[in-house]
RNA sequence: CGGGGCGUAGCGCAGUCUGGUAGCGCACCUGGUUUGGGACCAGGGAGUCGGAGGUUCGAAUCCUCUCGCCCCGACCA
């Protein structure tokens, strides 16, 4: 392609509405630009970004036995009626009517869809297993999208669904998903990790996540530095203390702590450390009060409380619904002498010397043993992980990152199959439901997240593989015919070898090519330009690297077209 | 959905408090000089001041309503 006929409209200024790097960049270098919130056009560069990406997964996709299809994005209501979630799911599904009058949604995403199709066509155990995939815009109506690609509304993603006859055969319908992202991945050149997830109240058995690590990235997870394991920290086991997290000696007593209501304000009023306080939380799991005792510097882990409690609803109580409780607002609140079920962090087992709300306004109680003085109806792992915890699988500790999610891999198990009646005859004739998987992979975040790991304050650092071109050529004095003649034959010779290459044609100054080519992110640069030729040579520059280097002339297209394959087969190999 | 902020030329902003000819930088067009890290000079085109209503002799500016966008939070197969 030629710069001078692209459209790549850059800008050297930053958008008012721009906070992360691939943000910024993505509008600066000509790939996207907004339509609405969360609703973006994909100009060429962008474009040639999501192809590459696509046809990466659509390689590992295949190579795993999944087959593509497509499937409407309007999709009619009777089939979200059929699993409830036309009711379930809020507003976050967009909804419309067509010229009859007949509710639609356009899909956020499509088991009902899919279950349909292979429940109609699908009938006997000789058919499975089964893994139909699709690429295909979505639409989410998000609360508040943002920065740019990575919290879109309408964004590009592949979704596949598998079907098998039995859960054993689904677990290996699963393993292959989890081996083909962490292909695909890998050979769209991102440092990620495969997480455990909350598969929570949808009852498979088990999730993952794929999360690029980032620090601009919305999740929080934890990885162990010994082993494997790495999970989000809304769901993080991690191992029990050996000792108690607070200790201290001394009296039962109660002190006035007039208008203290936090862990902070108590902490200064008392002048001991938020370590001395057990922070006392009244949830409602379904409709039922219980009270959560952690250390007073911690925080919960609600997927941990949800599966002990075995409630599907569970939130933090209203003031008014503590009240009612434990007869006192937040803030006063503790655990001595309350008749509602009590779970402490197993933190706090053998703790003495504490301090807890007396459930009376103004009012704490120092020094409470808590085998003596509470009745704990259970010691759990309750607290979120954080860095430093001791791994929940083997002797290492934590350490936080901050991650994208790109893929989710989630054993459904029959909860879309059973409702719907997706049923098979097994080798005795017997019907059967089907058991499904389903695994998303967000394209467009990749090419955001891809961003936000590789760039500097310049601009983009593409990786080779998901690059929009692979080279580009700057002649840097138009006006200098040997210069001119020398890039053109190079682009010539680049394209008649398959390369994909961007020659900068425009009549600019060098240094406006120079600094588009830095915002761009090409991986490969090479500068024509008086100086170097006069000595038949070339200089070529990789976009992450600080310094340049020569080539000749002779034979560049060649060197140039096996930089480029051995740097895309140092991706796959990784 | 709660809190905060912003809508003025394609982009970034000033002007709004204190009503009185709509401005600056970048980008764009023309001419000239420049040419290895976003050149310079001269000239030029471009804005229903987000929208509707109101107050006023007069509204970008004051009042009311509304729409859009951004940030923080809550939420999120």
């Amino acid at each position: 392609m030629r710069f001078s006929k692209a459209f790549i409209p850059t800008l050297k200024e930053v958008p008012a509405d721009a906070q992360v790097a691939s943000h910024v960049f993505m509008v600066r270098g000509g790939y996207i630009r907004k339509v609405a919130a969360g609703i973006y056009n994909f100009l060429p560069l962008g474009w040639r970004v999501i192809k590459r990406i696509e046809d990466i997964v659509r390689e590992e996709m295949d190579r795993a036995d999944a087959q593509e299809i497509l499937m409407p994005a309007s999709i009619p209501a009777e089939l979200w009626q059929e699993t409830g979630r036309w009711k379930k799911y809020g507003p976050e599904l967009l909804r419309f009517k067509d010229r009859k009058g007949a509710d639609f949604c356009f899909g956020p995403t499509h088991e009902e869809v899919v279950v349909d199709l292979v429940r109609r066509e699908t009938k006997s155990y000789r058919e499975l297993p089964l893994n139909l995939y699709q690429i295909q815009g979505k639409f989410r109506d998000e609360m508040r999208p943002r920065a740019g690609l990575m919290r879109g509304r309408e964004f590009i993603m592949k979704d596949a669904y598998s079907f098998d006859v039995d859960v054993e055969a689904a677990a290996i319908s699963y393993k292959k998903m989890y081996e083909a992202y962490k292909r695909i991945f890998k050979r769209c050149g991102l440092d990620f990790r495969p997480v455990e997830a909350d598969s929570g109240a949808i009852g498979g058995s088990q999730s993952h996540e794929f999360q690029v690590l980032a620090e601009s990235g919305e999740d929080s997870i934890v990885a162990c530095d010994t082993c494997e394991y790495a999970a989000n920290v809304e769901e993080a086991e991690h191992r029990a203390p050996k000792q108690p997290g607070i200790m201290g000696e001394g009296e039962l007593e109660t002190v006035d702590t007039p208008g203290t209501k936090t862990i902070a304000e108590v902490s200064e009023f008392l002048k001991v450390a938020p370590t001395q306080l057990i922070k006392s939380l009244v949830y409602v799991a379904d409709d039922k009060p219980v009270m959560v005792l952690l250390r007073g510097d911690r925080s919960l882990n609600e997927v941990a409380l949800k599966k002990i409690t075995g409630a599907t609803e569970l939130f933090l109580a209203r003031d008014g619904q503590v009240k009612k409780a434990i007869g006192v607002k937040p803030g006063f609140a503790g655990p001595v002498g309350v008749s509602i079920p009590v779970y402490a962090d197993v933190e706090l087992k053998g703790a003495t010397g504490a301090i807890v709300g007396a459930n009376e306004k103004d009012k704490h109680l120092r020094n409470v043993d808590l085998a003596r003085d509470v009745k704990v109806t259970e010691f759990l792992c309750l607290r979120a992980a954080e860095e430093g915890d001791g791994c929940a699988r083997c002797e290492g500790h934590y350490k936080s990152y901050r991650g994208i999610e790109v893929g989710h891999v989630f054993s459904l198990g029959t909860v879309y199959s059973e409702p719907m009646g997706c049923t098979f005859l097994d080798e005795g004739g017997k019907s059967k439901t089907m058991v499904m998987g389903c695994y998303g992979i967000g394209i467009t975040r990749i090419a955001a997240s891809a961003i936000e790991q590789n760039h500097d304050e310049s601009g983009i650092i593409w990786p080779m593989s998901i690059a929009p071109y692979e080279v580009t050529v700057l002649p840097l004095q138009v006006k200098d015919d040997d210069v001119v003649a020398a890039a053109e034959k190079l682009y010539s010779e680049l394209q008649d070898l398959g390369v994909e290459v961007l020659l900068d044609d425009r009549k600019e100054r060098p240094g406006a090519k120079f600094k588009d080519a830095d915002l761009i992110g090409i991986p490969l640069r090479i500068a024509v330009g008086k100086r170097t030729l006069g000595e038949g040579k070339l200089e070529l520059k990789w976009r992450r690297d600080a310094e340049a280097s020569n080539i000749d002339l002779d034979g560049a297209a060649e060197a140039i077209a096996a930089l480029i394959s051995s740097e895309k087969q140092a991706l796959r190999a990784r």
